[in-house]
DNA sequence: GACATGACGATACAGGTGCAATGTAAAGTG
DNA sequence: CACTTTACATTGCACCTGTATCGTCATGTC
């Protein structure tokens, strides 16, 4: 054996090159040379880690979904079911610079997602487990009732909304903030 | 001044296969020679209609929004302001073959937009049109108070989220029609 | 030390890309 | 009639794309 390297840093590290791309020129502005550039190596060593370009995709696409799932994840300070629920959306939405960063590369991969079906089918499950979670609290928090799971799925599906609003600069980040607050009201009423 | 041809219809046909290309390989699969054989016409053609493929893309996305707009506001019956809401945002979700295409295309269109700000002025303008209108039809039921012009702000971002599951297959068309209908009642009360 | 294997770098290739240049036919105007 | 303008078609060019291939170290095992 030869001398030993952490494949899944490289790996890491040309999907960051990739991340850093897409922000900047889209999706389209992503080629093997382009990677390469970014990342300050030759495309052999592109080409070394990923055999396909699709391979670099889809790896760059489970990185930032995983990212982003992690994140929401770790921001969870025992608070009330409310607090929670709360603060793992506004983790979710593009409210600085970075996160935009991200959720931009999520949407250019969304649109690739929509023609490449098989690229999906990991976000597809990520979402499942968010809905569940956030029916569970809205359960424990004693609203919703029977449809805990209809409420969630529409508190998610406007959060997306919301994210794509500010992406487009449709909005302000105070705006998106006022709007889900006003959605919280309604399901949890007044603070 | 030579013979005359409806250019305004030629362009709408080449951005006609625009769209069918879009929709089938995305948006990467769309090139000058692409569409002119998609079209059954020259590459030389559409460069004649489209100077550059900047402005082919960006004609086509305006033809898209316009259409879903102008669809949008052919379907208003004369019913109370809940049922003009909900047919409204029923014509926009991808509920059906065709509108999955024009949606598809639309979202392959945001990430594009995400990059290059200046094709999306347009969008913005339909859409803030159709908060105003959402939010006068919210105040018309008596319905949001002060709050009308945030309460339409999210039932908006909601349907673009649904649009966006219906889009990635997250959720069936029921589903979506019964978040929509959900959300709906939290707005106008039990039907 | 022999040698197999992993980690790259360099290069080549066939094909596609946007775009520019040029040509040509037809239809209008004077 | 001449002449201009539009509406295409054809061709070519420089560039970029993904991928395959070959070469070369370096590092491990035996």
């Amino acid at each position: 054996m030869p001398r030993k390297v952490d494949s899944r840093e490289r790996r890491e590290q040309l999907a960051d090159a990739l991340m850093r791309l897409a922000g900047a020129r889209g999706l389209d502005g992503v080629s093997l040379r382009q990677v390469a550039a970014e990342a300050g190596v030759s495309t052999g060593m592109v080409q070394h880690y990923f055999r396909t370009k699709d391979e670099m995709m889809t790896f760059a696409f489970e990185m930032v979904t995983d990212r982003i799932r992690t994140r929401s994840q770790s921001a969870t300070a025992p608070e009330t079911p409310r607090e929670l629920v709360r603060g793992l959306l506004l983790e979710i939405l593009p409210l600085d610079e970075p996160r935009r960063l991200e959720n931009h590369v999520v949407l250019a991969f969304l649109a690739y997602a929509a023609v490449k079906p098989s690229i999906a089918t990991g976000s597809r499950k990520t979402a499942g487990g968010m809905r569940t979670f956030v029916a569970d609290q809205l359960r424990a928090a004693g609203t919703g009732g029977a449809d805990a799971e209809r409420a969630a799925a529409g508190l998610l599906a406007l959060v997306d909304g919301l994210g794509l609003q500010l992406l487009l600069r449709r909005c302000s980040e105070e705006d998106a903030i006022a709007t889900l607050d006003h959605h919280l009201a309604s399901l949890f009423g007044r603070p």
